[in-house]
DNA sequence: TGTACATCAGTGAACGCGCGTTCACTGATGTAC
DNA sequence: TGTACATCAGTGAACGCGCGTTCACTGATGTAC
């Protein structure tokens, strides 16, 4: 049964991405390489035709999913400030709810991730910096340290509320906290017509 | 080998904080009843004499959690702004350090938290806003809507902070993060004292 | 206050289960001639 | 281009392990008289 070598490289995608999108889901403890494997049409044998352990995987569905967050970002980011901001918006609403497919690794396995390995670590910290970068572009250059330190203020702030919004039992409660920081990170910046001339 | 009402419950008391610091330290899916067990003296057999499950533990232990976490927050609240800007201060440098018992349950079961049962969710909803109350105490009073906003706004900000400066690789970073997030939330006002007259 | 007995906190072996991982096997792919 | 053979992706049973949980047992505690 062997497969050729462009059905090989093409699983290896589907394993790679589907593991993120489980992981995001249920957690990094909460899905199994069967479970994974099961997902992407395979029986759990093959895993380790692919990866030497659940670990590298976890490691490469990181690096996965960093590499789409940093098109999208990019692609915001050319779009100018507006296009950010909507990003920033989606983020603070859409992405705390049902599909987690498409949701943030920092807030989906935020605890997992600060107890994962250096290969994981290492992968979601070069997305995290990209992120700043792309933000800190719009409002000085990434260059510029005071609009550096800025935008982790702001990223930092934005995944904290997505995080207490998902924990918090109230959906109340859940829609405030990712109001006010829509009101305050990610609100097109409104111009002052009440005072004439 | 009966033990007292007396022993029994302060026995009970002691696996519940236990629990809490182990959970912080190692995560709710990272430590097992006999580990808690092991660490309270006892051997695993006997958990079921004090619960009913682990789950029933975790809720416990979020709540046990969350009040000392108010207690603190309260006699916090007390010493005025200066003490509460303190315990941010604190909650933003040295939390994120070693010693993991004393830190806070939203950041290092963040994740976990948010996949954890009712009774768990419903325990920390009520700490977190006992905490947003005593920050927007300081600011316009706890029944003053704005306060309350800007406060969940805060808190969320620090968590996130936290929670990233924990996952980045880079000690660098984890520090900037944590020192911007201290600058916006938790720094004493200075007095302009710049312009004169 | 003293005695007899029921209770039950704690022990440690055992349970079933699902985990990550290994392995012998299959058969299509890729390669050497 | 055709044939013979090595490779290796994928299968599914099996491995050891640690998990949460159960259970028969022990013996001090608490209670009834």
């Amino acid at each position: 049964m062997k497969k050729s070598k462009v059905e090989t490289a093409e699983t290896r995608k589907r394993i790679i991405e589907i593991a993120g999108q489980e992981f995001r889901r249920n957690g990094i403890h909460g899905t199994s390489v069967s479970e994974i494997m099961a997902t992407a049409g395979l029986t759990h044998g093959g895993f380790y035709r692919h990866f030497d352990s659940k670990e590298q995987l976890i490691a490469e569905a990181c690096a996965e999913s960093m590499d789409t967050l940093a098109d999208k970002v990019d692609a915001a980011s050319e779009g100018g400030e507006k296009q950010v901001l909507k990003m920033l918006r989606e983020f603070l609403s859409l992405d705390f709810h049902d599909d987690h497919t498409d949701s943030c690794s920092f807030v989906t396995m935020g605890s997992e991730l600060a107890r994962a390995d250096t290969e994981a670590r290492r992968a979601v910290t070069v997305g995290f910096r990209h992120w700043v970068d792309a933000i800190a572009t719009l409002d000085g250059g990434s260059g510029n340290a005071t609009a550096r330190a800025e935008a982790m203020f702001k990223l930092s702030a934005m995944i904290g509320a997505a995080t207490m919004a998902r924990i918090v039992d109230d959906k109340k409660l859940s829609d405030q906290l990712l109001r006010e920081a829509r009101k305050r990170l990610a609100d097109v910046p409104k111009r002052k017509n009440t005072a004439k001339t």
